[in-house]
DNA sequence: CCTATAACCTACCTTGGCGGTAGGGTATCA
DNA sequence: TGATACCCTACCGCCAAGGTAGGTTATAGG
C-alpha cells in the first residue's frame, strides 16, 4: 500500500462528517460504530485533522466534530497531507520550501539523478488528483443518506 | 514514502542497464558500486525483474544482466509493478482479475464505499504516469536511445 | 453542584515488513 | 580447474504502523 490507514479511515471520517453536514457537531463514537473503526485510534487521526485545520470541535456532552468549511472547498490533498505529512512518493523525492522538486541523493551538483524525473511525474500526477477531488465529491446522493438511519434524537430514560 | 527503496533501486538498476545498453551483460558489482548500494539486496531485486521477463542473465564468467527487451518498450508500470506487486494507493483498494477495481470493504452489495472513487482515482493517474514513462526517457546520454527508433512518448503535461 | 458525555493528551505495546546479511549452490568462462 | 558471477534459501535488527490504555479537561442537562 501507498497510503496507510491513517488516510483510509481519516477520510472516511471526514466524508461522514460531511454526510451529516450540519452545524450540530457528530462524537466521534457515532462515526466509530457505524464505520466498524476503533475509537481510540481515530482519536488520533481525528487530532490530525483538526491541527490541521479542516475539522473543529466541542468538548463535553453533546459535543463531538463538524468540518470547519464547506465540503465543496475541502480537497483530498489537504485531508490527506494532514494525515500522512508530505507527500512523497519514494524516500528519497521531497518538496523543498519554494516548492521544487528535491533529490536526497543529488548531493553534488553534477551528479543529476535520472530517476528525479520519474517521481517527480508521479508525486505531481498523484497531488493533482488529489486537489482535484473535493470531500463533497465523495459524499453519497442525498437520497442515499435517507437509507441510513439517523441516531435516536432523545433515548427514553428506563 | 508510497513506493519502497525496492522501487527507487530496482529502477537505478535498469537505467543503468539501458544505459550501457548492448549485447554484453552488465554484472550486478559494477551497478551496485556505481550506485553505492549493497550488492546482496540488489541480487534479491534484480531476481524480481528476471523473473517478470524485463532482464536476462547469463551465469558465470563475464556474466550479467541485460535488458530483455528494449528500453523503449519498457515502462515504468512493468518495472515497479515486477517490483512492489500489484499497484494498490491503500490496502482496501485492490484491481480484479477482470481489471475492474474492488473495495475489500463492499462486502455487502447494499454498502456502497464513497471513498473507493478516490482511491481508484489515484491509482489511476498513478498507473498512467508509469505507463507513459518508459525506462528510454529515463536514460541521459541520447546516442544510446538512437540505436532504436524513437519511442512513441506522449510528453506528460506539467 | 453533580453526573454523564466526549474531546483531548501521553504513554505504551505488538506485529509485520523493510532493508540488509550470510552462506551456500550452480553455470560459464579462460 | 579456478575464477567469476548468477542464483537460492534462510535469517536478522529495526522501526513505524496500528492499536490500547488511562488519564485530564471541558460542556450540557437535571
Amino acid at each position: 500500500m501507498m497510503f496507510s490507514t491513517k488516510s483510509e479511515y481519516g477520510v472516511r471520517v471526514m466524508v461522514e462528517l460531511a454526510r451529516r453536514g450540519g452545524e450540530e457537531p457528530v462524537p466521534l463514537t457515532e462515526i466509530a460504530e457505524h464505520e466498524g473503526l476503533p475509537l481510540a485510534y481515530l482519536e488520533h487521526l481525528v487530532a490530525r485533522l483538526r491541527r490541521a485545520g479542516l475539522i473543529d470541535s466541542r468538548r463535553g456532552a453533546h459535543g463531538g466534530y463538524r468540518l470547519a468549511r464547506d465540503a465543496s472547498s475541502i480537497t483530498m490533498a489537504e485531508v490527506v497531507e494532514a494525515l500522512e505529512g508530505a507527500i512523497a512518493p519514494v524516500e528519497c523525492i521531497s518538496s523543498a520550501p519554494d516548492g521544487s522538486t528535491r533529490c536526497a541523493r543529488e548531493t553534488e551538483a553534477e551528479h543529476v539523478c535520472t530517476t528525479k524525473i520519474l517521481w517527480t511525474r508521479v508525486r505531481a500526477s498523484i497531488v493533482q488528483t488529489l486537489e482535484q477531488t473535493t470531500l463533497a465529491a465523495l459524499v453519497p446522493a442525498p437520497d442515499l443518506i435517507q437509507l441510513v438511519p439517523l441516531p435516536p434524537e432523545k433515548p427514553v430514560a428506563a
